[in-house]
DNA sequence: TATGAATGAGTTTTCATTCAT
DNA sequence: AATGAATGAAAACTCATTCAT
């Protein structure tokens, strides 16, 4: 967790410190990702970082829990409870490929948290955040079959199954579409204009249909 | 490449190395993994090791394109071609968890291949790696369109959803099945009495029913 | 270009570290000479010479181009404009003479700025500061030229024997007159006693004549 | 000096090594120069390096006093003692113009040796060469003298400026006319295309007017 | 509280020389 | 005698963190 003197920073100067933060854990590794680069970077000097932070895990674990978890619930916004299963998987799907499009850095680090490491530190914490992941998605398809939408032999075999491809699954599709690789994608602020929203919504479409009826529905 | 000097190294110190190095990589990033940690644990001298590789990059290219998939193609053989698509689909997907069960670090290096990464040096080996296993993956499922297993609007698209059911997806199962971490694993020779032919065999299948009729099959 | 730290730092710690950079870097090549002895000798961590320079080539460049000229005209000061043009000629070796004896680690680093090298980051550096020093010359013969003291068919060729004769030449001949080799000349801080200022006119004007008349005037 | 089985070796295989020497030596410092790099270019494995000489210095110490003066004696042939004193300074500059044109790098590498050097083992290899240079040249003037071309107060300073005049001076010289730089000049086998047989007499007859009657004269 | 500076442990890589066959 | 391989010492440079003001 940030020190109280972190939050009482002026807006613009926690504003630079957190951007260049995320673009940098966005693009590399914990372990590869330099502090001295974040700071260089805001203009913030290296030794008022340590009045903010305890060090580059705390800084790390912040934006992995709350910061970008808080954003995304932000742009993601309710998916809407009271409509039909298959139409809440693709909303969800869609609003995950739009977040990925309008804020490419942070999807980027929330996908990130999903990675295994062998850096002790972090190890915990992805882990844990990888599992908060799956049990959203798992109640929501355990909605999926309290409303009959489906049935599920193994909930959990076919929640990792979903999970990826709504994760990983479609990240490789999104970028296929765009024709980019990631570290360019990572420059941009947004791309809206290259994956607008029908097309997402397209995709987001043959996505579920996938998901509800397979290869040989 | 390799040196060849590398190939005329005495069975069992060209061993220590390998295996250290597939360790390191197996467990950290290119950028994070340690020339200097891998030639400490397999006790061969720094000086050493440029006399079989050109450098760090020279042994990652080399395990990643050759050793690995030698090893792989090895562990895996031949599914079999005139069998029906789905169970060669299967039969696909339970070789590849019992690589993973068998051989916990060649199956990680391996997918860390399809990681994109900030480094530049390693993103075009990446990459390469990456589009040649979709490749691989889309002709299989191109004749299972050719058969008439199944249709596809969009091949391009189910390959890539496909791609990661099996890819990260089934490794994710399996790890839960486990009940482990990666680092765990990672550290196992072997982790076949936790999770047998018969439990693997019931879990391919599962996810062919998953590929092939979804959850609302 | 040095950081800003550079010039900060305490007078004491960093004259030790400019000092021992000279020393090193009039005893050896660019290639040849070491920061880790520099930073051993001027007990400056290794890490906190990265705080006051970018890298090797920048302390380096930061010495030959700005640090020794500096130190130069400081000590050589003003020739003089309005006299004679042989006397004037005559003061800037006698000058020159002077500063080799008094500084002779700068005046040694001065001249390895003429070396040409095979190293491809210092080329350029040392061509220039060789070619500005014959542009400085060249202007003077003009001079020399315009007021009648000479008449010269090829002014380039000229240059470029006089240039020699007043580096290389006379650094030749005070060697031997002190009787001592390069390395021994380096360790000392002055040698104001072994070749005193009439001397130094004495060899000053010996010079003068035999580019004035030559060997056979 | 070479041992024995150097001079056994097969004149293909020792010639190579010898211009690969010749090459690095004259491109690079005692000190840069790499022994891995000849042996590479030379196709001559390290190991067997170690059968011919004794070590590195073993080496450069046979082409500075012993290989390289003999090509040079060979190639600028007798000057001729029964001609004017004049003459025979010209065709003595001439000539090294000549040899310098022809052979750049073993110019090089005999001008390499006149550089003072911090690098212990060397250094007096070099003081030697180069007083046996200045010696020669010494004697060269005795004559002049004694002929009565000439008149000089103090013999000794004349050389020692008549040398760099004939060495660094003009080689200067000849760079500026063939608009090179060292390191493209030492990749020539032969320059003799850019600067001909009559266009080097005029510099040496040019350089002989400087060296008689000065820029006054 | 802010911050510029200090630092030691770590990184990859090169090289002359020795050794064993 | 020939040689491929082994090796330790050294190089330049980076980084997270601490400290003093």
């Amino acid at each position: 967790m940030p020190k109280p003197t972190f939050f009482r920073l002026p807006d613009e100067r926690r504003d630079r410190l957190v951007e260049e933060a995320i673009l940098e854990f966005a693009e590399r590794t914990y372990a590869e990702a330099s502090l001295s680069q974040i700071a260089q970077r805001s203009r913030i000097p290296k030794g008022s970082f340590y009045q903010y932070f305890e060090d580059k895990l705390d800084l790390y674990r912040w934006l992995l829990t709350d910061e970008v978890p808080r954003r995304k619930r932000a742009f993601v916004g309710d998916v809407g409870r009271d409509r039909d299963f298959w139409t809440r998987l693709e909303d969800t799907i869609e609003r995950g490929m739009a977040f990925l499009v309008e804020h490419p850095r942070l999807a980027r680090l929330s996908a990130a948290a999903a990675d295994p490491t062998a850096i002790i530190e972090v190890r915990g914490l992805h882990k844990a955040i990888c599992e908060a992941g799956i049990e959203e998605l798992r109640s929501l398809l355990e909605q999926g079959v309290a409303s009959g939408a489906f049935e599920a032999p193994d909930l959990d075999v076919a929640t990792r199954l979903v999970a990826t491809i709504i994760g990983p699954g479609l990240t490789d599709v999104v970028l296929r579409e765009l024709g980019a690789e990631l570290h360019e994608v990572l420059a941009s602020d947004s791309l809206r204009k290259r994956l607008g929203p029908k097309r997402r919504r397209v995709l987001a479409h043959q996505a579920v249909l996938f998901i509800r009826h397979g290869l040989g529905g």
